[in-house]
RNA sequence: CGGGGCGUGGCGCAGUCCGGUUAGCGCACCUGCUUUGGGAGCAGGGGGCCGCAGGUUCGAAUCCUGCCGCCCCGACCA
């Protein structure tokens, strides 16, 4: 299959949607902007919610489930929120078909009109907080530290399979408290439990950070993010998580009674991270021979493929293998299929992005070896049967960190510090990557610079230390440098 | 919303300019035989309202009109 996929350097957009096609994560719909998710894509993001689950669980998150629909005057109450997303809002206005009465077809039945339309949600603040304001009485009801998993619809001008679809899956927190410093503090621990996932589980390193004013989310007082860094030098927001004030419970009148049966609105939060985390994965990591996947979130971590078929010798060494390995929680696939030789499977894998593969042969079996060959480096070596648990599973972790390595060495390489206006142009042009410069602090600037360069300032890193400069644009003065890069 | 491209068996395409036997090729699929340590070979076989609707014509995948859909690039966004 590698001779069938473009290559990073002659097309880097085609040979993403190569890999996305060829690997069988997922494919266009019948419908525009959407996309059917594959097994294999699913598999991919099951592994990716479970382990995320798992991470709000431990950290007192609780699961429910909110409408698909929200009533379009409920999106109206908070006025920036509305702004930010009413662009790209499904609307639905009638509930009923009836038979064409001219032709053959069905047509919406104009007496099934709605009364008051309904959105199909982009984000679920709206529904969730008329909701809270039911659920929170008093003080004893906070904090309220709710998450669901769900699918979103944003009407999107262009899109692109899981980086940007008009229907996508996420999960979206939405946490009420007491106080505002409560409220922060949440905020940042759903960020830290974002950057720990992403590089962790995904192996894709991030800079942790928060949002200009400018790209902050709609209703919003503070957004923070994840931003990762492509092969191509583009940057990728990966996950936000907003600190909302008292924004939404202004707006749908939530309020509590505190301790000293005063009324006082509650303080929150909303956070998220969507399928774009697969569109993350593999631009960060895959190569021109297909998906390469981090060992921890591989629906198949090790692949067992007989040479040049199986029988019954093959079989037994194969089957105690799994067993073994499957005892060790190392999920693996033992590929009989006769049909297919073994060039075909080896290519077939590495596509797939298989971290582990084992080639078990009758040659090799004589020896009492199997030949082990890692989807990382595409190196290849024998390995005594007996060891190959153990050393399965130690290579495992060894496929983890080195991926997570290189990824985190090409992030390294490509962030720069500049303090020229030309400088600044000259290494977007060339390295790419994130750079990271002095700006005045203004919208204005901000937008000036985006309009030039066609850069955008990802984040201000939370760990950036003061330091005293002057912005590249305006030469006005500055205490910080921020990050800025070219974005998906 | 602007620019470009494309709709022909499951997938990828040729054929369309210049209308003419039975619409073709590769992959995949089915059957059989031979193969088998990096994408096997041979033989046989099944599968198409050529995106939709009109029109021109003795005759349309091909020409004309209208529509629909999708993809890619840009502006906007997770």
């Amino acid at each position: 299959m590698s001779k069938e996929i473009t290559s990073r350097s002659e097309d880097y957009s085609k040979w993403y949607n190569d890999i996305v096609k060829k690997a069988g994560l997922a494919e266009h719909s019948a419908v525009r902007g959407c996309m059917v998710i594959k097994p294999y894509g699913f598999a991919l993001w099951e592994n990716i919610r479970d382990q995320l689950d798992k991470m709000f669980k431990e950290t007192g998150h609780v699961n429910a489930y909110f409408p698909l629909f929200i009533p379009k005057s409920f999106l109206s109450k908070e006025a920036e929120h509305v702004e930010g997303f009413a662009k790209e809002c499904a609307v639905v206005t009638h509930h009923r078909l009836m038979k064409d009465p001219n032709g053959t077809g069905v047509v919406v039945d104009p007496s099934a009109k709605l009364e008051e339309e309904l959105i199909v949600r982009p984000t679920s603040e709206t529904i969730i907080w008329n909701t809270y304001k039911d659920w929170i009485k008093s003080y004893r009801d906070l904090p309220l530290l709710i998450n669901q998993w769900a699918n979103v619809v944003r009407w999107e001008m262009r899109t692109r399979l899981f980086m940007r679809t008009s229907e996508f899956l996420w999960q979206e927190g939405h946490t009420a408290h007491a106080t505002k410093d409560e409220a922060v503090e949440e905020t940042l621990t759903i960020l830290d439990i974002y950057a720990k996932f992403a590089e962790e589980y995904m192996a894709v390193p991030v800079v942790k950070g928060i949002k200009t004013p400018n790209e902050r989310f709609a209703g919003a007082e503070d957004t923070y993010t994840i931003e990762a860094l492509m092969q191509d030098g583009k940057a990728l927001q990966s996950g936000t998580s907003h600190f909302l004030g008292q924004n939404f419970a202004k707006a749908f009148d939530v309020k509590y009674l505190t301790q000293e049966n005063k009324q006082e609105y509650v303080w929150a939060t909303s956070w998220g991270v969507s399928t774009r985390l697969i569109g993350a994965l593999i631009m960060a990591h895959s190569d021109d021979e297909g998906l390469v996947l981090p060992p921890k979130l591989a629906p198949i971590q090790v692949v067992i493929i007989p040479i040049p078929k199986p029988n019954e010798e093959i079989d037994a060494v194969a089957e105690k293998l799994m067993v073994d390995l499957k005892a060790k929680g190392i999920s693996v696939k033992y590929d009989t299929d006769k049909k297919k030789r073994p060039g075909f499977k080896f290519a077939e894998y590495e596509m797939k992005g298989i971290p582990v593969r084992i080639a078990i042969g009758k040659r090799d079996l004589e020896k009492g070896v199997v030949e082990v060959a890692r989807r990382d480096t595409k190196e290849k070596y024998t390995e005594p049967v007996e060891n190959i648990v153990a050393h399965v599973e130690e290579l495992l972790d060894h496929i983890q960190d080195n991926i997570f390595k290189k990824a985190y060495d090409f992030r390294k390489a490509h962030t720069t510090p500049v303090d020229s206006w030309e400088d600044f142009e000259k290494v977007l042009n060339t390295t790419g990557g994130f750079v990271s410069a002095h700006w005045d602090g203004t919208t204005e600037t901000e937008l000036k610079i985006k309009e030039k360069s066609k850069a955008t300032i990802r984040c201000i890193a939370i760990d950036q230390p003061e330091e005293a400069g002057k912005c590249i644009l305006t030469g006005k003065p500055s205490t910080k440098r921020v990050l800025f890069a070219r974005a998906y």
